[in-house]
RNA sequence: GGCGGCGUAGCCAAGUGGUAAGGCACGGGCCUGCAAAGCCCUGAUCCCCGGUUCAAAUCCGGGCGCCGCCUCCA
């Protein structure tokens, strides 16, 4: 049985994974800023964070997974200097920070749930944690990596060594280059606010007392805070979408670990590439193109066709999203589905030496950095395999599922549903089928040319014909 | 300017030294009154050039093209 092994971005190097504590893994998952909805992309840094979850309780770990919610501080733009987006949004929509918090939450738990994301153990609230960011920002600054200028309190980036080490930074060769509008005080351009002070006569819809005055806290520092809350001052790995490396996380780490004093304070970095949508094609409504899974949703694509996609593409590598790829592979889906629904039929027992070799492959594509469509290849050697008896196919897919989240062999979501039935195309599908029988094919023909007018695909069966909207 | 990644059949994509996984589409076949649905079969020498090697999509060098990050971003 070969061994888990993960790529940490950090060592740039994938490595046999090692928890903390045997048995036992922490995962801190950076999650989405609540200020409006969340779109396929970031779908996909959910699913990546849920097949990473899945596996290792395959593999009989205790896994304790957090995501946060940011629902304060995370400005609009220009480094420590922008709007912040929960309050833009609020102004926007004329209500309260907290109502837009709770109302993009909400939307984003039905996503998850909608592509049949586990829940996370904890799934904590920055404003739910401003005690803990205020007391982390305390020892920060007794340990003499805080100054303070005219808006905010701020992390003195070169008392921290390791401070580029997580995203191989060039800092010099940053600063030379198009990096411009640095904030007028500070002493390193990678420096960033831990607090942020209320601007004078301006009233913010979030705001609390601290040590340092009426603000709010920075960005980066909830991460730091919450995490340690839920899963200890080290833990083992947290995950994000590849544009956080280069500043997020490595914020992170220079507040963790001056703050806690541990290195490494987190023992693997895994980070999910994007979604592409091809050359010229931007991801916009304007467009018509699709955007959020609501969209394909609306177009009648199972939200778990989304799942099935993303399973078809390493979660280190871009994929590239567009109609046809989502189409192809809910049409891919769809008849996987349909071949496990049918295996659940099959009754007895299988054999575990038929099934052995297929579980092994499996489970090393897993194990080797999350492979899943090397995975997913050994599903269909499966599904379609004549050597294997039915009752080991319905086994292996039973046995894979738990790890893909596919709900394979769900009769409900497979094709029960399928055939509708309507009193005046159930009668226009009799009229049809008279006409046949008498041999009336230009009757019968019209009938399902008419149909097929509305949107109504006709299958004919032994059991007669039926029908279905496309 | 710096950092990172990618370029494999029409599309989505695995594969990092031994001679190209898987899915979708196309085409062909079965079925059908004809179709549809379903089932079966079928396709690539891996962006270009040069090098290393018995052997390279896989290693090295040089090009060309594309993308991400460096400012909020999954």
């Amino acid at each position: 049985m070969s061994q888990i092994e993960f790529y940490d971005t950090r060592s740039r190097e994938q490595r046999p994974f090692e928890p903390l504590t045997p048995g036992k893994v922490g995962i801190y998952s950076c999650g989405p800023t609540v200020y409006a909805e969340q779109h396929v992309g970031n779908v996909r840094s959910r699913l990546f964070s849920d097949l990473l979850k899945r596996f290792l309780i395959s593999e009989g770990f205790d896994v304790t997974h957090v995501i946060n919610i940011t629902d304060v501080g995370h400005l609009v733009s220009d480094a420590d200097d922008g709007e912040d987006k929960m309050e833009a949004a609020a102004k926007r929509a004329g209500q309260t920070a907290g109502e837009i918090a709770a109302h993009y939450t909400e939307l984003w738990r039905q996503d998850a749930a909608a592509v049949n994301c586990l829940p996370p153990e904890h799934n904590p609230k920055a404003t739910d944690h401003i005690e803990e960011q205020i007391e982390l920002a305390k020892t920060l600054e007794a340990g003499g990596y805080l100054y303070s200028i005219s808006d905010g309190l701020y992390f003195d980036t070169s008392r921290f060594p390791r401070y580029a080490e997580l995203a191989g930074l060039d800092l010099e060769g940053q600063s030379e280059g198009m990096r411009i509008g640095i904030t007028a005080g500070k002493r390193n351009p990678s420096d960033f606010a831990v607090w942020k002070f209320a601007e004078e006569g301006v009233q913010r819809l979030q705001e609390w007392d601290s040590p340092w005055g009426v603000g709010f806290p920075g960005w980066h520092l909830e991460c730091s805070a919450m995490s340690s809350r839920y899963l200890g001052e080290r833990f083992d790995i947290h995950t994000g979408g590849i544009d956080l490396a280069t500043v997020h996380h490595t914020n992170e780490v220079a507040q963790s670990e001056c703050g806690f004093g541990v290195h490494p304070w987190v023992s693997y970095w895994m980070h999910n590439e994007f979604l592409s949508m091809g050359g010229d094609e931007k991801m916009s409504k304007s467009k018509g193109n699709v955007k959020t899974l609501t969209d394909l949703i609306d177009r009648g694509i199972d939200p778990l066709a989304f799942r099935y996609f993303f399973l078809q593409a390493h979660y280190r590598q871009q994929q590239a999203f567009s109609d046809e790829a989502i189409a192809s592979a809910a049409k891919g889906f769809k008849r996987l589905q349909k071949i496990a629904a049918e295996l659940e039929a099959v009754e007895g027992d299988g054999s575990a030496d038929e099934q052995g070799p297929y579980r092994a492959r499996f489970r090393e594509a897993l194990a080797d950095d999350l492979n899943a469509p090397r995975a997913m290849a050994v599903v269909w050697d499966v599904a379609r395999s004549d050597s294997l008896a039915d009752v080991d196919r319905r086994d292996l897919m039973r046995a894979f599922d738990p790890v893909l989240g596919l709900q394979l062999g769900c009769a409900s979501t497979a094709v029960s549903d399928e055939w509708e039935s309507d009193p005046r195309i159930d009668g226009l599908l009799a009229e049809r089928n008279n006409a046949r029988e008498a041999k009336d094919w230009a009757t019968a023909d019209r009938v399902r040319d008419e149909l097929a007018a509305e949107g109504i695909e006709i299958v004919d069966s032994p059991e007669g014909p039926r029908w279905r909207r496309k």
